[in-house]
Parts: C-alpha cells; structure tokens; sequence
DNA sequence: CTCCTGATGAAAATTGTTTTCATTATAAAG
DNA sequence: CTTTATAATGAAAACAATTTTCATCAGGAG
C-alpha cells in the first residue's frame, strides 16, 4: 500500500497532513485504476464526509507534482489519475473494467532511427499505449 | 489541397454546403498542426467574418464523424483537430511549431505478443505519438 | 497549550462546450 | 428564374468542469 509513503513524501515535501489529504491519497493508492476528480470525490467521502471537490484537485495536483501519480488518456476522456509508473514504462488498459497495469522493455529505438531519418525530425519524446481485456474481463 | 474533396464529401453525405461550413474546411484542411475550435474560430472569421464559434463546433464534429479529421492528445491539451491519416498510421508532432506528419510501418507484434503473455491482458488497439523538433525548429 | 499559518470548503467566477430557438440561406421542385 | 421546405446558422442561455476567492478551521512547531 503506497498510501502512508504519499502521505509522507507529502509532509517531506513541507505539506500538512490533514483528514482530507489522507482520505484522497487512500482512494487513489488503492485504486487499481485511473478516477476521475469526481469519483475520488465520491469514493473519498466515505471516509472524510466533509470534503470537498476542491481539495480533491488541489490534492491531485500536488500528487502529480511529485510524481506520485499521472494523468492517463483514455478514448473517454484525459482527466482520470493513476498512482505513476517507475522509470521508463508504459500503461496497459482494459477496455472494459478499466484496470491498468505497467510494461517495460520496448525497444523503438531502431523505428525513432528510421522515422527520423524519412521525416528529418529529431525524435525527442514518445507516447505508448496499449488497450485490450485483462484476463478477468476476457 | 483537401478542402474541396472534404465539401465534396459533405455534400454527398447529405449536408448542404454553406459559406461557414466552408471557412471551417479551408482552415482546417490547409493546417500542418492541430487546431483548437478556438483556434479555427480566429483564423475561419477572416475568411467569413459572421462565422460562430457554435458552427465550428458542429462543423469539427462531423468532419471528425466521416473520418476527415482526428483528434491530437497532446501534453498541453486534447481537444485540438487535425487531418486525418489513412489507414494504419500514427502521428510525429514538433515539440516547438506543431507541426505534424503521419508515419507507418511500426512493428510492434513481438512486444504485444510479449505483454500479452507477461499480463494475462488480450492486447486489441495501440496509441503511438511521438515528439521531436521538425527540421525547422531543431 | 498557544499561536501562526497553511489548508479547507462554500460560494462565486471563469472557461469550455452544448442546447435552444428565431431567423436565414441552401438546394430541390416547379 | 421563382417558390418552397427545411437544414443550417448565430446569439443567447444553459450546462459542466475547473479555478479563484475568502472567511474559518486545524496541524504542528515551539
Ligand atoms: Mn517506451
Ligand atoms: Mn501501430
Ligand atoms: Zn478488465
Ligand atoms: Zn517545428
């Protein structure tokens, strides 16, 4: 559980440690994946009642900040959040439940050489993203 | 230029071909980077002057609908169109000027083939983007 | 325990997009 | 070249998502 590591790294970072802040963090941490501002907030106020959607984006922002967590963009929508991967990875995503897990170990190095060469950019950055069914939702 | 194949092609789906409907297509179809509403609005009132922001709107959409245009994730927002790519292509975007080229032939079977046994998951679709600095810009 | 200040949530403001609706303009029919 | 039916338009209103403002509250240093 990464919970009580945000919740830390947050107060590292000079942040209080509030009843709201942790109500959010348990909700993404745990969550296996992206949600939106809104269905944190709805999720969260089980345990914290009193929070608002306010502090959910403002908590959301600080997360992603620190790289804690990351924006995931879907068919659906771009605003939905997921504790981040670790160095270079990619998300994998199931269509149907949503559930996403990380991959590494793909190499494009030799298509960036070849493209680069066809288009004379000079190739700086990519994005990958798998779709499909996990094996629960096959 | 494919501002007249676009008309063209409204019209036989049906749609009449008006003044505004055609400031749109001429912007966008003469665009090398991805174009906001907003965006298209500005440039498409020189042209004609009376043109809304709603008209744009419902323009964008059904040009998105017959496949004429996509949609551009980017870092700084999703909500930008662009000429479509014909068949299996994915987009290489300057980080600086925008501009954009399609580029094909990426092999990417042995990696799915690969997650796909490591995750349990049934790969079904892939977003590939990549970013550089065009020849203009490096 | 006290005090300072960061954090909070309600409400207002802002931004981006969609809906509504009276009017206009396209294109088919005569 | 009219006439006519109706799709399309743009202004304004409605709506949704996000951000800002601000009075009040609570975390945690001392
Ligand atoms: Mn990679
Ligand atoms: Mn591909
Ligand atoms: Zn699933
Ligand atoms: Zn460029």
């Amino acid at each position: 559980m990464s919970a009580e590591r945000w919740l830390t790294a947050l107060q590292e970072n000079g942040y209080r440690l509030t009843e709201s802040r942790r109500a959010v963090v348990e909700i993404v941490a745990a969550s296996a994946r992206a949600l939106t501002p809104l269905e944190v907030f709805d999720l969260a106020r089980a345990a914290h009642p009193d929070l608002g959607l306010v502090t959910v984006y403002r908590t959301l922002e600080k997360l992603e900040e620190m790289h804690l967590i990351q924006r995931v963009h879907q068919p659906g929508g771009c605003q939905a959040f997921l504790t981040a991967g670790q160095g270079h990875q990619h998300l994998l995503l199931c269509q149907k439940c949503g559930r996403a897990v990380f991959f590494e170990g793909d190499d494009l190095q030799p298509l960036f050489d070849s493209i680069a060469e066809k288009t004379g950019y000079a190739i700086q950055e990519h994005w990958l993203q798998l779709f499909g069914l996990c094996r629960a939702c096959q």
